[in-house]
DNA sequence: CGGGAGGTTGACAATCGTCAATCAGAGTGG
DNA sequence: CCACTCTGATTGACGATTGTCAACCTCCCG
């Protein structure tokens, strides 16, 4: 038996009904582990008819919290979520940020209890898929397997850039290489442009990013915007004006989020 | 055709005539996933069969370069190896240690082109096995596969750890977590005592690790001596007096390693 | 005995955090 | 329509952790 699902509101999905219409709410995930690896009809099926059920969150809700025993995988929708682990002095640290199409809970899926926590930062939907579906899958359908394995790895690659981020740059180049990286990301999954987007998050969240305070961040953001490499009109809304200046700025390379060869960002 | 072989010197196994016997180089390897997820007799017997090539390799060499394409899968035999990145103004951040039995460049197999490098921090050996190789067994035999994932979900976690100790923690916590967590994962490899060991490393791969200078991290370790934390007879030995004195300054709980609840190193 | 790598120490500088006040905008109720 | 409130953004003064620079020491090895 499946433990109760949290509380929340559900909207039930009949997969077998929907499946070949490109408007199952997973499509998303599809189109994401496409990218990662070839997957041909058949995979691209068999995924959608994962069992899932969708659920609305409210900003600040919770997805996983560190020590839970995760039964489902959950995809999101729509809407932002972050991970993040709260450290001594009640400090926090954001790990990841996650958007549109990603599932934000392979890892807590397959290890026992979840080390971190994952909760949302904008209000949004997910689908929360049975674990064992998940694995199951995965393992009958190689490519949809080795879709999922690259995805996982591509997150640790991103694991291990934040922590060069944070271990071996000044707050300058932390804001500007998190504002390309958001740059791109955003652009592939069709949420913004690689010359300016909304922030999803405040500046003290940009700070848990980052390992700065608040204060610094925005004194940051001040500085790189009278240098004209960033302008924005609303605190939030970030515009690129010389993508080649922040990135330098930044210490940017986009080799660590192993986009595809075709994809026209990297300028 | 793979491409050549890197210079060094090589041992040729044999694995059909000696994967019966305890005695293989890649004995580590097996362990290592097994105590992720049972592995029964035949699924032991493949990885044993696995095809390698033993390489020993010297202090700061190189086991894969950023943007290399790799074309095989390396298990660290004896030895120890780092992760890291070079970022703007050359400085170096590590991001992973990695000891006995574990598998190096899953990542770097899976992905394209390498996104960090990994280099042997101690003279040490490597198995060398052609990529498609594991990821052929990987889908073969789902426990292994299983047990594979498992393996770089954890690497994930310890990133995850990593991305919080530099970023919200202060020069001491660091220098004790990083000191916390050698220890257990030292005696999980049977490489050390929880209450002692050999630290594989210089003050300044320290401060790479923790995002600090050599001459910090320095006095951090004075620090922790002079408050009787840990003893240090030689500057590379670490003896810890006080396990949970350090665990608090180091704010570490082993969680995050994913450890299994029968190892009695949680203390 | 000389050379080199790594460890140790001190003086000083700089980045970044802390504290605290103020400001701006969105939503709410009267 | 207008206080009122709350969250987040902005700014300034000051302090502290950590970095920089430079010297010296210690040990190992050829």
């Amino acid at each position: 038996m499946l433990p109760p699902l949290p509380s929340g509101r559900y909207v039930l999905n009949r997969p077998e009904k929907q499946s070949s219409s490109d408007q199952s709410p997973l499509e998303p995930m599809v189109r994401k582990l496409a990218y990662w690896h070839d997957l041909d009809a058949a995979d691209r099926a068999a995924l959608l008819a994962l069992p899932h059920t969708v659920k609305s969150l409210e900003q600040h809700q919770y997805i996983v919290r560190e020590r839970d025993r995760a039964a489902y995988s959950c995809v999101l929708l729509s809407g932002f979520a972050m991970r993040h682990k709260i450290v001594g002095g009640g400090y926090r640290q954001i790990c990841a940020i996650h958007m549109r199409g990603e599932m934000v809970d392979l890892q807590n899926s397959l290890l026992g209890t979840a080390d971190h926590s994952v909760q949302m930062l904008t209000p949004g939907q997910i689908a929360m898929i049975p674990r064992e579906e998940v694995t199951r899958l995965a393992f009958e359908r190689p490519a949809v397997g080795k879709a999922m394995w690259i995805d996982t790895l591509v997150d640790a690659s991103i694991f291990r850039e934040w922590i060069a981020n944070v271990g071996r740059r000044d707050a300058r180049s932390r804001i500007a290489h998190v504002l390309c990286e958001f740059a791109l990301r955003l652009k592939l999954a069709g949420l913004g442009e690689q010359t300016g987007y909304q922030l999803p998050m405040t500046q003290e969240q940009l700070g848990d990013v980052t390992g700065l305070t608040s204060v610094h961040v925005n004194r940051t953001l001040k500085s790189l915007e009278a240098d004209g490499l960033i302008e924005r009109v609303s605190p939030r809304s970030i515009t690129i004006g010389d993508w080649k200046k922040l990135a330098d700025a930044g210490d940017f390379d986009s080799n660590y989020l192993h986009l595809r060869e075709d994809e026209p960002a990297l300028a």
